[in-house]
DNA sequence: CATGCATGTAAGTAGTCACTTGCGTAAGTA
DNA sequence: TACTTACGCAAGTGACTACTTACATGCATG
């Protein structure tokens, strides 16, 4: 119907700098803030060449969506964190989760707002979580399947793990500098890799 | 200018009724999202009247996070927990906390979302989360004094802590069924203080 | 050269938005 | 009765919105 394929042109980049513009304009104005006027212009490209593009407002949002989550790499083999330590591993797992989603922080909270009135956007980025979750769920059953890791209830534990790592870059966007004054992510991030561990480790100390 | 007084009158809950329609309509569709006419309707309202108590729409969405912070009630008393073991205490702050932030949990996404474009909103959410900060700071720092928690970096962890709270509410509305599945937030409460408390706990178990 | 394709330009449509103005009315107060 | 206050109603204003239509341009491939 509106074919985003431009095989004629090398300028195919002209779908990808619309994309770019719409993430920027959405996630820092939310949907019904941004307006095709000014995504287009930012593009540098002409109102209707936006919808000959996408077709509407809403499935640029969608495909903006998408692209960004596209863009993600979850970490997904968990034999890398288990021949680390439960402290190394776990805390490398945390923080290259986070460094993903800290890229991909802007559109990933503009989802999350819009997600409420449109399911197309929450369902991306549903995948998204349930991947994470799946994997960060296995590391734990595997841990403690080889003893390394005290008995406890997993589903819910991860749970709380991504609740407290999809809150702190929330918290940190709402209470900029009062709140969190200078506690960086680090600092939090260690400090719930030494909570687990020391909650729940059954390995040793010492190197 | 325009003033919310109306003494004459006995009906001075006009002012209230658009309040809470306000708060219905933003929390559920965002600023952008809801209009001056539907919310005067929900409040069965003219719009005209509308302008004349709150003068604009930014400045009614201003009136109504503020109303609603306002409703709510900080536990301040650390007394209360700390005359309970620190499992029981602990589990008690947080759950009050979390039961206080589920009541008002629409205005304050609602608040969260718009408080990067509207400064004014964000001023009215950070001093509530800055009290409920130090109440926790403080009810840890006393523990810790008393020589029954173990020493840590405790203003980061009471941050840890508030993160995991806000993130929890935050994660159920965006992936409703399939990521949360049944786990309810008391079950990721429960473990959240569990796991505090057998990373940091000095005290003895057992009643 | 001719065809097709991606884009630009100009103009317009139908709708919504926040917000205003002017007037009428009911009720309470002095 | 005279005045004030709170509100409803009708109408309108100017700006902005997503989206469309029609036509022209330049570039690449056949």
């Amino acid at each position: 119907m509106h074919g985003p394929l431009h095989p004629t042109n090398g300028e195919a980049d002209t779908h990808y700098r619309i994309l770019q513009a719409a993430l920027d304009e959405f996630s820092h104005n939310g949907y019904k803030g941004s307006s095709t006027r000014v995504i287009a212009d930012r593009a540098g490209v002409n109102e209707v060449t936006l919808f000959r593009h996408f077709g509407s407002k809403l499935e640029l949002l969608r495909a903006a969506v998408e692209d960004a989550v596209q863009r993600l790499q979850v970490p997904s083999e968990i034999d890398t964190y288990l021949s680390m330590s439960f402290r190394e591993g776990f805390g490398k797992f945390i923080s290259d989760y986070l460094m993903q989603l800290s890229t991909q922080s802007d559109i990933l909270m503009l989802g999350f707002a819009e997600s409420f009135t449109h399911p197309q956007v929450a369902e991306v980025l549903k995948r998204f979580m349930w991947k994470i979750r799946s994997v960060l769920l296995e590391y734990f059953t595997e841990l403690h399947r080889l003893g390394r890791m005290r008995e406890a209830d997993l589903p819910v534990l991860t749970q709380m793990v991504m609740a407290l790592i999809h809150g702190t870059p929330a918290m940190r966007k709402r209470a900029p500098t009062e709140v969190t004054s200078d506690l960086t992510d680090v600092r939090i991030v260690s400090t719930l890799v030494e909570t687990v561990v020391s909650a729940y480790s059954l390995e040793k100390e010492g190197s």
